[in-house]
DNA sequence: AATTCTTGAAAATCTGCATTTCCAATGTAA
DNA sequence: TTACATTGGAAATGCAGATTTTCAAGAATT
């Protein structure tokens, strides 16, 4: 008993404090849980197979994560926020065509998936359909995604870019339209694949023909 | 031992002959799994639960199929071929514009899973990222609908109902939008849906402009 | 009626993995 | 150096569900 007094968690091990140290193992845990999903997929990942690959004991494990679950429900979470953040952030420079700035878009939303493919296929086929709380947030980010999509489309009306339409489920479609090219893209082999710009050109095209442009 | 002489498989049983008794059992158990895997999800369904909803034993469960993964193959595989053969036998009647011919290959794609809401979930949400075998054949079947759309799209422009314009990603994106939709569509609490023929013609609506038409 | 199928239900086993405990190694404070 | 904190790895435990086996009752054949 003698933790209440000075120090707290000031005490250093190897250099970094408890919270610091703490952080490092969840972050390796969150990256071995994009290695070993990203791979073998979620359903044939183990707790103990993070734990070897994050170089973390279970024990460790579950000061981190309530479970197996937890991990890739938190890195669907912060990948999927980042990329929403990106998509938010994106400034519609007036002047630009319909198709720069969707491409611009495309870019953002499926660019770190393309950069890296584990992280794709965790987000677009290992999260699908795991729990009904993932699902529940799933459903949330794309139907934010797709929110987004329509109002950017909004824009480009008011600007005159595009033709008047209805609303309707452009942005729905665009998203789904969108994953649906990604992972088929991720699962082509590396040998055929079409190059990554002209694979975003090609999808722009399709989206900014479905928007009227 | 007399099992080698007469009769063969050809006595009955209650009136029905085993084969009859057995494919009956294994119908039941495909209902039972669109039924489970549609409301509780692939994942909360356990082999008793199969078999209880489906009155049929455990004992009996095995002698149809390997596992609650066969069951669910089995589930995507009949459903899947049924609309792909709905979607290659769409006759293309001259005259037509695009957007009818569009809507009615909307309705053959998507229109048994709006009829039945479980087999929309598990075909588009519970059958993903189970396993590497099955993934495979999603994504065999996904591209084989994409060729298809692919080609009703070439279709569309040999008659001059749409413009020329280059190939690519039109038929993915379309499968990937029509999924995404119909999934929101379902989970929409039914008393603010869409009535489904109108979701229909929307999606046609957003298809036949992503065909240029 | 006697005998032999067939079957659903229940019970017994088996298995793989999650979760917890234990332990030895290593680092830190005094 | 001694006492203690922290950690990874191995071992112990527990459990949920899969798979197999057993059983009793109904149904058909003779």
């Amino acid at each position: 008993m003698q933790e209440d007094d000075a120090s707290e968690a000031g005490r250093k091990w190897r250099g970094v404090s408890r919270p610091q140290r703490d952080a490092a193992r969840r972050h390796r845990l969150l990256e071995a849980g994009v290695e070993l999903f990203g791979t073998q997929g979620y359903a044939a990942t183990t707790v103990q197979g993070l734990c070897r690959q994050a170089g973390v004991s279970s024990r460790s494990f579950y000061e981190c994560f309530s479970g197996r679950e937890e991990v890739l429900e938190t890195i669907y979470l912060e990948a999927t926020r980042g990329i929403e953040r990106r998509v938010m952030a994106l400034d519609i420079a007036a002047g630009d065509t319909a198709y720069e700035i969707i491409r611009r878009g495309v870019q953002a939303g499926v660019g770190p998936m393309l950069e890296d493919e584990r992280l794709g296929l965790v987000l677009e086929i290992e999260a699908v359909g795991v729990s009904p709380e993932l699902e529940t947030r799933r459903r949330q980010m794309i139907a934010g995604i797709a929110r987004a999509m329509d109002a950017m489309m909004l824009e480009l009306i008011r600007r005159g870019l595009v033709p008047e339409s209805p609303p309707g489920l452009i942005g729905l479609v665009a998203v789904g339209g969108m994953t649906e090219a990604l992972v088929a893209h991720l699962n082509t082999p590396s040998a055929v694949r079409m190059p990554v710009p002209e694979f975003v050109d090609e999808l722009a095209r399709v989206i900014t023909r479905m928007a009227g442009g």
